[in-house]
DNA sequence: TGTACATCAGTGAACGCGCGTTCACTGATGTAC
DNA sequence: TGTACATCAGTGAACGCGCGTTCACTGATGTAC
């Protein structure tokens, strides 16, 4: 069967897929539309059939990218207790494999390349305040004041570990903050 | 008098500086060796008697600028007393107005450019372990481990202080980080 | 059930702009005599 | 001191490649009769 409206909204998905892939991995001006439909298994010429530019396509990835992390956060801080939430979330985000495949948060890869851009600097802002709110969730305390240090430790670690050619000036990066960020388990993690 | 060498010497000072304020404000794929020599009082053709590509130029600038900002914490390591030296580095990285004005830190403006392409990332790593230890120098206790997690934070703030579209979240990820790295301030600070 | 037609996602050649790079030329400065 | 020449930083027109975008066409699927 698989009605054609349906087939659409799938390839739809797909090129977006792609390009949050590519785009993590080389940066949004590093990555042409025809990379990215070859990613999904199609030929340039079909993306306007979906999304109207390139400019489109990228502010909707990172907005997408950044709302699914941030309902992801809200969920894991609202369904499980306090620090197997924290525990969940921040060993996840500094996940040295996933920093070093790219498939990390759009945070730390997009950033720069996003912070330039006028698009969707709004949608970019609700994320940021959605991951904050679940965060001081999972935090004794000053609440926000925790959530705002802990949320700038893992972007500036992840960051910073993308940028050291060194593995294990990388590894030093994402431990360091792990261990800062949950301390009860700093003893035995290592 | 001003002999031809030296003039020479003083030109290709003017490319790389405004190339690194430029750079820094719209990355380096958002600006072209036209609008790098514009802003340095020449026109393009001359670029190329100055430097073989402009991916050498983008080099230079971001290993320059990391160096320069490695040596500057270095020296305040080592001629000022520990609190004083964290004091000035942390307020002059975390001061709102730089960051706005993107005259901020290359590793938070370029960091992704950078860490995307292969040049000069051994110099980068060379600079980021400069950081580390003058900042250790200058925090108590575990000081390695606490070099990471502050310089993270520090880049963390910074990057999501220019993610934010409004200013007061902006203000608020500055302010935490620097309470934070600063514990003995923080209550006359604000 | 079979044939003719309509729809539309996808194809791939072509267009055109931006930008990195090249090059013949200019004009100011320094040197030789 | 003045004139002729050499040097070379800088100019700006031109080139060509890459890439975002367009468009005429294809071919598979669904519908009418």
């Amino acid at each position: 069967m698989a009605e054609p409206a349906q087939r659409r909204v799938e390839t739809r998905q797909r090129i977006l897929e792609a390009a949050g892939n590519l785009f993590r991995e080389h940066g949004i001006d590093g990555v042409g539309v025809d990379a990215v439909m070859k990613q999904a298994g199609l030929t340039h010429g079909g993306f306007y059939l979906h999304f109207p530019s390139k400019e489109a396509l990228a502010a909707e990835v990172s907005q997408t990218l950044l709302e699914r992390a941030a309902v992801k956060w809200q969920d894991l801080s609202r369904n499980l207790d306090r620090d197997a939430a924290l525990e969940t979330i921040v060993t996840h985000y500094l996940d040295a494999g996933r920093v070093a495949s790219g498939h990390c948060c759009p945070l730390t890869t997009l950033g720069t390349d996003v912070a330039r851009r006028t698009t969707s600097r709004q949608a970019i802002s609700g994320a940021l305040r959605g991951m904050l709110d679940a965060l001081g969730r999972c935090l004794p305390g000053r609440k926000r004041q925790r959530a705002l240090t802990a949320l700038s430790m893992m972007v500036g670690a992840v960051v910073l570990a993308r940028l050291a050619d060194d593995a294990a000036l990388s590894a030093e990066f994402l431990q360091a903050a792990a261990d800062s960020l949950l301390p009860v388990r700093a003893s035995r993690t290592q």
